[in-house]
DNA sequence: TTAATATAGTTAGCATGCTAAGTAAATATT
DNA sequence: AATATTTACTTAGCATGCTAACTATATTAA
């Protein structure tokens, strides 16, 4: 005797609608920050995933790390070479694969984005306690791996 | 003395890129089964907002359903328009606004499109217990919130 | 060793979100 | 009543994700 259903109920499926639009809107609000740093979304999020990962990674390695495909981050990296943030270099090894570093000017720019991101970040997750956003990271991690079996029952199945 | 830090910041500020993610493959995996039905994920998305709605709303409080702009919709009104499962009919009283309706073939696919989107559901939100569904969506509320709030302080503060 | 397959990256082009700017109708101001 | 503003919608064009198909290199199998 439930008087009032669960409150994702009322979202409905747009649970998922949601997470999309949320993800726009943070988006924007870091690009409309950082914009005087002159860096749209994508370059952001890949100066960010670079830093993380430690220079000298692959392509490959950043758009696992972004959850993107290749060409999506090959646009992105072009971008950023052209401004001069990034350089590519010819792995030695395996002439397939470039490595990614950080120029001077790229590194000057990425402590700047660090400390506006930060500051943004705070907005983002005011008023959310640690539980809210640890149970919403673990649920969002559930939802992942519930989508790509989905994916995988629906396609191939194999 | 935390041993552990909070699991959501292993994920840092790539909680927010989580939810585009996650978003990502909750659409394809319900385009994926839908596919059958010749719908593509802002058509399918449209229609279950427009069936939630009851027909006969304008394109503004279907956009507003959605979390879009206005002209994102246009582009995908016109496709469901020329696939004969929507129908736009101009209003009596004001003449600037039209009026959405499924046609007679609109409404059978609906009908198969909540039978399947039912069943994706499913998937997707299994081993995700009803708090833990709260929480998120409480959370993702929560965050649009915090996110339109940072975005007029960046742009003109007003 | 040669042939088949797999992997890293690119290019081309689509889907869907957006903003900016335009049209036509409704509403508010004077 | 005439003008100015607002509102509903469209069009044009950008940003970023994707898949498909290509090149070049590396690896595996015959």
């Amino acid at each position: 005797m439930s008087s009032t259903p669960p409150f994702h109920e009322t979202l409905d499926l747009t649970l998922c609608g949601s997470m999309g639009r949320v993800h726009r809107l943070c988006r924007d609000a870091v690009t409309l920050a950082v914009e005087p740093l002159g860096l749209t979304q994508s370059r952001w999020t890949a100066m960010m995933h670079l830093f993380h990962l430690n220079q000298g990674c692959t392509q490959q390695e950043l758009a696992n790390s972004l959850g993107i495909e290749m060409p999506s981050l090959t646009r992105t990296i072009k971008q950023l070479e052209q401004q001069e943030i990034i350089a590519r270099k010819a792995d030695a090894e395996d002439k397939r694969s470039k490595r990614l570093y950080f120029t001077e000017q790229g590194l000057q720019l990425l402590d700047t984005l660090q400390v506006i991101i930060a500051d943004v970040k705070e907005h983002l997750y005011a008023d959310l306690t640690t539980e809210q956003l640890d149970t919403m990271a673990h649920g969002l991690i559930q939802m992942e791996q519930n989508a790509r079996q989905c994916i995988r029952h629906y396609s191939g199945d194999k």
